[in-house]
DNA sequence: GGCCCTCTTTAGGGCCTT
């Protein structure tokens, strides 16, 4: 049996574990030839400053603009984090030592805030992502300006205020920082796999459109996983399937304890990245078993935004 | 809007995401 072990960097000590490495799919099958290196994630865009005509630099550094762009944010309290390290079977810190593991994929779990359902008539306000497999800049979040009213700032807190400024980049600002991003984390010859709840009809779709608005393409090796249908597959104490795989009903299930305000992107995202850890725990989901249940851009019907 | 389930498939309703 060869686990795959990761660590996120959820204060260095979570864990994630897949059972039964049987791989039918390989990286080199999954992934078009790439000479990536693992890099220190420090990209800088200039972005034209619409109110003053200056331009501006944005960076993964804490804390810029406002607070906009950020890395690195803990959600969860300490005494929290070692509840969940009583739960581990193991200890991850033994397996990533070196800071090199044989995992198949660098695996980015994410999450979008948006100004409501619609695909095509909202935008994304906010973007986060944390690589499962810590350490340095494991995290990156942003606001991101829509340029347009914040109707839904109920749900998530974001209001028009702390978006539409020109302090905020605009989603087409924001893609060469996501992409600088995604290329330091990323590993030569392996694939990049997003997880997102709900992602096949909701966060995926979005982003394909955002990346269309702004025609822009999404790199082809990116793959995605949507953690949803595979939660559908959960069953009760009474063996039936369970009613509700949304992510409350998992954060209860598993008894995650969670702080901040949820339906924030980050907040959402470090939630998720326990989910994912309990849920290929419970099935025996290998990675490279989610990798088979992964699903490209190609594989999302779409048509083009209304503008 | 896509997916899943059922009282279904020539359909309808609920879930899930903000």
């Amino acid at each position: 049996m060869l686990r795959h072990q990761l660590r996120n960097s959820i204060g260095h000590i979570c864990s994630i574990r897949f059972l039964k490495y049987h791989s039918t799919i390989s990286s080199e099958n999954v992934l078009q030839n790439r000479r990536h290196k693992t890099r220190p994630f420090s990209a800088t865009v200039l972005v034209r400053n619409a109110r003053k005509g200056s331009k501006q630099s944005f960076s993964n550094d804490r804390h810029l603009h406002g607070g906009s762009v950020e890395s690195s944010i803990e959600v969860f309290k300490q005494s929290d984090l070692q509840h969940l390290k009583s739960l581990q079977c193991y200890d991850i810190q033994e397996k990533v030592s070196g800071g090199k593991t044989d995992c198949p994929a660098t695996i980015l779990v994410f999450d979008i805030e948006t100004t409501g359902f619609s695909r095509r008539g909202d935008r994304i306000i906010e973007f986060a992502v944390r690589d499962l497999m810590g350490g340095k800049n494991s995290t990156f979040q942003t606001l991101i300006n829509p340029e347009r009213e914040v109707k839904n700032a109920a749900v998530h807190g974001i209001s028009t205020k702390m978006v539409c400024s020109s302090d905020i980049p605009r989603f087409g600002e924001f893609i060469p920082i996501l992409l600088q991003y995604v290329w330091s984390r990323q590993v030569a010859g392996k694939p990049v796999m997003w997880v997102a709840h709900n992602g096949k009809t909701f966060d995926v779709p979005f982003l394909i459109f955002e990346f269309q608005r702004c025609k822009q393409e999404m790199p082809a090796d990116w793959l995605f996983v949507d953690t949803l249908p595979i939660a559908r597959q959960l069953v009760d104490s009474d063996g039936e399937k369970i009613s509700s795989a949304s992510m409350k009903t998992l954060v209860e299930r598993y008894k995650i304890p969670v702080d901040g305000k949820a339906h924030r992107a980050m907040h959402d995202v470090t939630a998720l990245c326990y989910v994912l850890q309990k849920l290929t725990f419970e099935l025996k989901l290998t990675v490279p078993q989610l990798l088979e249940k992964s699903f490209r851009v190609s594989d999302i019907t779409t048509t083009p935004p209304k503008k």
